[in-house]
DNA sequence: TACAACATTAGAGTGTAGTCTATAGTTGTT
DNA sequence: AACAACTATAGACTACACTCTAATGTTGTA
C-alpha cells in the first residue's frame, strides 16, 4: 500500500502520516527490489496503529505517550515487565481522567439546574 | 486579592492568569480609590472559574471552549435556551470523552494479555 | 531612603501537532 | 511523447497554550 491509499482508508492525510512516521510512531518499508523509485510501503499493522493513534490522540496523549504504547506493544525493545508497567501507567491515566470527566459532568450539571432555576 | 495571592492558592502561575484574563477567561477589577497604581483586584469567584479551567484543560478542553461554559454559566450574553443549549453540548463531549476512553482501557488491556501470554 | 518584592504592558520565545509549499523525480494513461 | 497524478524531502508556516523577558512603575520593610 503506497501512502495515499493508506491515507483514504483510515482517513489520515498523507501529510499527517509522514509526519507520524518522522516521529517515529509508524514505519513504512522501502521494496529493494524496485531501483526506480524509494516509495513507502504500508502494511495491514500500520492501518491498526493509525487508527490507535486517532483514538489515543482523542482522549488526549501526546505522541510521544502514544509513541510509547505502540513501541510497548509491537516493538521488543522493552522486557516484559517493562511493557506492563508502561501499560498499567497508562490505565491509570486514563482512570484519571475519567475521574476528572465524572467530577466535570457534575460541574456542568449543576450549572444546569442553575440555569433553569434562575439562579444565574 | 492582588495577582501572586491567587497565583499561590490555585497554583496557576501569575503569568498564566494573566494569559487567561487576555482570553477572557477571568476578570480583574480595579480599585478606583486607588490612584497611585492600577493593580488587578480579583475575588472569589475568580478561584471558583480559575480550578473550574484547570478541570476543563485535563480533560482537553480548549480556551475557547472553556470561554463559552464561563460564559454560559456567569454572564448574560446568553438567553436561558442558549446557555443550557451549550452546556447540553459540553456534556455531549465528555459522554464522548467517556466512551473513547472505556474503548482505549479495552484495548490496553488487551495489549496486557497479550504482554502476559508472550503473544507480542 | 534604600531596596527587595511586588505590579503592569508589550512583545518575544517555546513546545506540540500538525499543515502547506516548493522542488524534483516517478508512474500510469492516452 | 505528453501529461496528469502520484511520490519524496526539506523546510516554512500555523494555531494553541503557555512562558519568559524587558522596561517601567509601586509598595512595604529595615
Amino acid at each position: 500500500m503506497l501512502i495515499n491509499e493508506i491515507a483514504k482508508i483510515t482517513g489520515i492525510s498523507a501529510h499527517t502520516i509522514r509526519f507520524y512516521e518522522k516521529s517515529g510512531l509508524i514505519e513504512g518499508k522501502r521494496d529493494e527490489s524496485i531501483k526506480t523509485n524509494n516509495y513507502f510501503h504500508y502494511d495491514e499493522e500500520t492501518i491498526e496503529k493509525l487508527e490507535f493513534i486517532s483514538d489515543a490522540k482523542s482522549i488526549g496523549f501526546t505522541i510521544r505517550e502514544i509513541g510509547q504504547l505502540i513501541d510497548a506493544w509491537y516493538k521488543n525493545r522493552f522486557s516484559k515487565e517493562e511493557k506492563l508497567s508502561i501499560l498499567d501507567e497508562k490505565l491509570h491515566s486514563l482512570e484519571q481522567k475519567m475521574k476528572e470527566i465524572k467530577e466535570m459532568k457534575k460541574q456542568i450539571d449543576t450549572f444546569k439546574k442553575d440555569v433553569l432555576n434562575d439562579k444565574c
